[in-house]
DNA sequence: CGCATAGTTGACTACGCTCAACCCTGGTGG
DNA sequence: CCACCAGGGTTGAGCGTAGTCAACTATGCG
């Protein structure tokens, strides 16, 4: 995503970034704060969850090196979720107010705003289909095709640990291991250390 | 909603409009047509499906009168959703090409453009939130506790089937029927024709 | 008056969640 | 260098409940 590189920017932006380092564990800002600007990851991992009125927790997404998130500041007052970095990680604030007049004045950063607006939004629906499959195997399977998506590879390996995979996909930490297990029972994966190898005989 | 109301739109724009009527269950689009215009709704009802690797399809999004869909439209070569008309209805097609010369023109529509997109962002967000919700009694309760919102009103009133906003929130119509009866019993709705009373000493 | 569709209810099944025990790994400190 | 510990992963048992299928009722329309 080359959206935002700082030596596009108008001097009014470029003057008004600061960047900002976090530690494993640490709060961006909360769910409530007030909206004050739009981030890009230089280095690390955060991920932005929503509380629901029940207890638990929800994962909306997992942001890392390059990307952008709390884009929605821009247009709302507060944050309507939390931003945690999962590990050390260094972020780039983008301040609303220059932020929007530099939006105003360039077309061509406004359109490439817009289109990564559009990403996120299929993003989201391509959660709600996969929260749409109710059986743990099928849903694991789908996700796990997504994330190799049109790559050759069919390697997948995580960098951090299936429970907090389980949690972003809307499972338990014990299924998602069954569903794992039942998978490569039936022929569907491979698993070797920390990989995943998807057997592709795609559809069935 | 008062984006792209026709007064606002250079004559490059306005021109190039036109209008398209639809019968009840109709389709205006398909998934994985070419991605040829953004739509909004002049009168009737549009529900906005995806149909996902296995059979179901899912409901993204139900769009009414004065509301626009298949934004996304403007940065992606095909339609990644059907639209369907559920009712007789009349949608504005605003076709791409123009739509995107115009938003790099003028500002002020960009700007509302965004907006736009990022409360189709905070609704699927909603609705992310609304699917964790396992137990189908408080999922319900929480969706009709969003319908009516801030209002003082505490009523809601359905234009569709319960089978369809049953669908809408990925639940069984007969489950959504046990989970109606049982909000009953415990208080929190009365039922009444078609219409729901929420009962409020909201949370609990 | 009858047909079609929606809503409700019952019986049954399947499966995801919870709690808990166990194994395994990596890291720490004696 | 080994003993211990902590956390993640796996596995088992049991429970609750959403899904399915099906029957029955109610409603609206021709």
């Amino acid at each position: 995503m080359d959206l935002l590189t700082v030596d596009r920017l108008p001097p009014i932006l470029r003057s008004a970034i600061a960047t900002r380092q976090l530690v494993a564990g640490q709060r961006l800002f909360r769910q409530g704060d007030s909206a004050s600007a739009v981030f890009v990851i230089e280095s690390g991992r955060l991920k932005i969850v929503r509380n629901t009125e029940e207890g638990k927790p929800i994962t909306i997404e997992i942001a890392r090196a390059g990307e952008s998130f709390a884009e929605s500041a821009l247009f709302s007052e507060f944050y309507s979720y939390t931003a945690i970095a999962e590990v050390t990680s260094e972020v780039i604030a983008y301040p609303k107010q220059p932020l929007l007049s530099t939006l105003r004045d360039r077309p061509d950063l406004a359109e490439d705003f817009m289109t990564l607006l559009v990403r996120k939004n299929n993003a989201l629906i391509v959660d709600l289909e996969l929260q749409s499959i109710k059986a743990a195997h099928r849903r694991v399977l789908q996700y796990l095709q997504y994330l190799v998506g049109s790559s050759d590879s069919k390697v997948v390996s995580f960098d951090r640990p299936l429970k907090d995979v389980a949690g972003e996909i809307g499972l338990n930490p014990a299924t998602l291991s069954r569903a794992l297990t039942r998978l490569e029972n039936e022929g569907a994966i491979a698993r070797e250390l920390n990989s995943i190898i998807l057997q592709d005989f795609s559809a069935a």
